[in-house]
DNA sequence: TCATTTTATGTTATAATATTACATTACGGA
DNA sequence: TCCGTAATGTAATATTATAACATAAAATGA
C-alpha cells in the first residue's frame, strides 16, 4: 500500500492520480478474492473509469466511455456493473447529482459523507462516525429506526 | 394556528390532514405576502397537491394531478412551480428519491433532515441545528467551507 | 469430463425524470 | 394606458434508469 487510510476529503492537488487509481483496484480485487465475488473484465473496467478522476462521473459518461475502449455496451451493462461496485462499497452514488465516484475503503461498514465542491467539482469524503451517531441518535429519539444515512454537502473546497 | 410548530418528525396516525393542508397554504400565503412573492393559483395548486400526503410526490404524478383537475399543463408547468416552491422554502426535494414532500416553515433558514420510511414511506422532518452545526464544523476543520447540506436517512417510524 | 445450474453479459425497447426554446398571457410600475 | 417583466403555455428533446428476454461464461457436482 503506498497511501494512507486516513479519512481523504479532499486529494491533494499535486497527487499521483494513477497511484489512486492502480490502488483502487488492487485494494477492490483483494476485497472481492477474500470475499469470493467475481471482479470481472467488464467491472473492473468500470471501476477504472469511474476513478479516472476525483469527480463524480454519470451513467451515460461511463457508457461512452466504455464504449470508446470499444466494449459492446448498452445502459444495462453499466447499470448492473455500477450495482455490483455499489453494493460492495467500491462506488458510492451521489444522489444530488445522479452520479458515482469510487471509494478506496470497501471494507469499512461506512456511511458516505460527501463534501461536493462546487468550485472543482470534486468530492472528497468525510468519513465521520460522531455525525453518524448523532444522527442515529437524533432519529431514534424522533422514534425512528435508521438504517441507511445520505449525507451530502454542498460548498467550496 | 391550530398545530405547533415543533419538530414534527412524523405526523400522528391520526391527525386531521385537512387542517395540515390549509395551515400549509395559510403560511406560505403570508410569507408570500410577507416578502412580495407571487403565490399565484398554479403555486398554490401544485403546493396543495403536494402537501395532499405526508409522503413524497414525483413531479409526473403532480402533472397528472394537474391533469386531473383540468389544467393545461406540462412538465415545465410543474418542474417551474416546485423551482418556485423549493427556492422559498414551502417544498423539499428528496434527493435520494426524485420526489418532493412539503415543508410547513418556511420562514426558518432550516436544512432539511429527512427521516424516510421505508415502511409507511412518509417522511419526517428532522430539523436539529446541532446535527448542521456538526458537520459544517466537521467539513470545516476537513478545509471545506460548507453552503448546503442535504440530509436523508432511511429507515422505519 | 460433462451435464446442470447459476451468474454475468448482450441487446432491444421503453419508462421515468428533467430541461430547452420559444410563443403567449398576465401583472406591476411608470 | 403603455411598457417591461414575470409567469405560463406548448412542443420538442435531453438525461437518467429499468424491464424483458437471449446468450455466454463460470461454478458446482455427479
Amino acid at each position: 500500500m503506498t497511501k494512507s487510510i486516513s479519512a481523504n476529503a479532499f486529494p491533494a492537488h499535486e497527487h499521483d492520480h494513477t497511484v489512486c487509481i492502480a490502488d483502487a483496484l488492487d485494494s477492490a480485487e483483494q476485497h472481492c478474492v477474500a470475499h469470493q465475488l467475481r471482479f470481472t473484465p467488464l467491472r473492473r473496467q468500470v471501476l477504472e473509469i469511474v476513478w479516472s478522476r476525483h469527480a463524480p462521473i454519470g451513467a451515460y459518461e461511463i457508457l461512452d466511455e466504455l464504449r470508446n475502449e470499444s466494449r459492446a455496451a448498452a445502459p444495462p451493462t453499466v447499470y448492473r456493473a455500477l450495482e455490483f461496485l455499489v453494493d460492495h462499497g467500491f462506488v458510492h452514488k451521489i444522489e444530488s447529482l445522479n452520479a458515482f465516484v469510487g471509494c478506496d475503503r470497501p471494507d469499512s461498514e461506512h456511511v458516505g459523507q460527501f463534501l461536493i465542491c462546487g468550485s472543482c467539482h470534486q468530492v472528497g469524503e468525510l468519513d465521520d462516525p460522531e455525525i453518524a451517531k448523532l444522527i442515529a441518535k437524533k432519529a431514534k429519539t424522533a422514534g425512528f429506526d435508521e438504517s441507511h444515512q445520505t449525507i451530502e454537502v454542498r460548498g467550496v473546497c
